[in-house]
DNA sequence: ATTTTTTGCTTGCAAAATGCAAGTTAGAAA
DNA sequence: TTTCTAACTTGCATTTTGCAAGCAAAAAAT
């Protein structure tokens, strides 16, 4: 269970996605990764023990879930829940903001700012 | 100088303020606190060592700036700067998050939505 | 003018989070 | 049946955060 700081929703959201892993993770998923192993392939190189430990966390704070394992895979695939994917406007503020005003920044790709809410989360 | 994991923006934007504190603080002045006593009183309860060294790097980070010492005061004020004041977006979109999908969270005051990045930074 | 208080920090050390490298396990492929 | 690979776990070093105390300069009180 995580622990508020306070009632604030802006410290309040920090407790809980407010570290250097849990936004570039739920971006990477935006953007399609859905596996360990994609998420391992992130530029920003996670370590495992951390990924590990966010998975978990994301999914024990419901903003993440696990899909049934398919045919011929591992294990079940993470999609984001309702939940995690209405953090993409705040998603995309944060990279409005690191566009417009830290240099040379890269161009993300047209469907994360396209990208709603509601075309996550299907069963 | 703040050492980027990669280029994306949003990895980027957490890499200055994707800690536990720095975006509570610039909360904070958003609604209205502009001395280093204002941020101790905030309800969040941050450490004196950890504040002073926030208020550093944002300042060298260009997001706040400290304003000239005023008849009465000990020091400068600080103020948002443009680029710090263009996160208000960022801080809305995190607080309806927080808002909408934690359980009891505080509404924030009308100016904290009200809250327009022009309105800050000016001489 | 001198003491007292307030503001804005710094310092030292403990605790927690993060990072790195290596090892493990369960299922898929050969 | 051996090999491979995806998905982790474990141990330990490094870094970040937190707590408590101390301190200096300016402001306020006497």
């Amino acid at each position: 269970m995580t622990k508020f700081r306070t009632g604030c929703p802006i410290a309040s959201a920090l407790d809980i996605v407010g570290d250097k892993w849990s936004l570039v993770i739920i971006r990477s998923m935006v953007v399609g990764a859905t596996s360990y192993s994609d998420f391992l392939a992130m530029a920003e190189k996670i370590a495992t023990n951390i990924l590990a430990e966010r998975l978990h966390r994301l999914e024990s704070a419901g903003l993440i879930r696990q899909t049934q394992a398919r045919q011929g895979a591992t294990r079940g695939a993470y999609a984001l829940t309702a939940k995690g994917a209405a953090l993409i406007p705040a998603l995309q503020a944060l990279a409005r903001w690191g566009e417009e005003e830290l240099p040379e920044r890269w161009t993300p790709p047209e469907r994360f700012y396209a990208a709603r809410p509601v075309d996550f989360d299907k069963p």
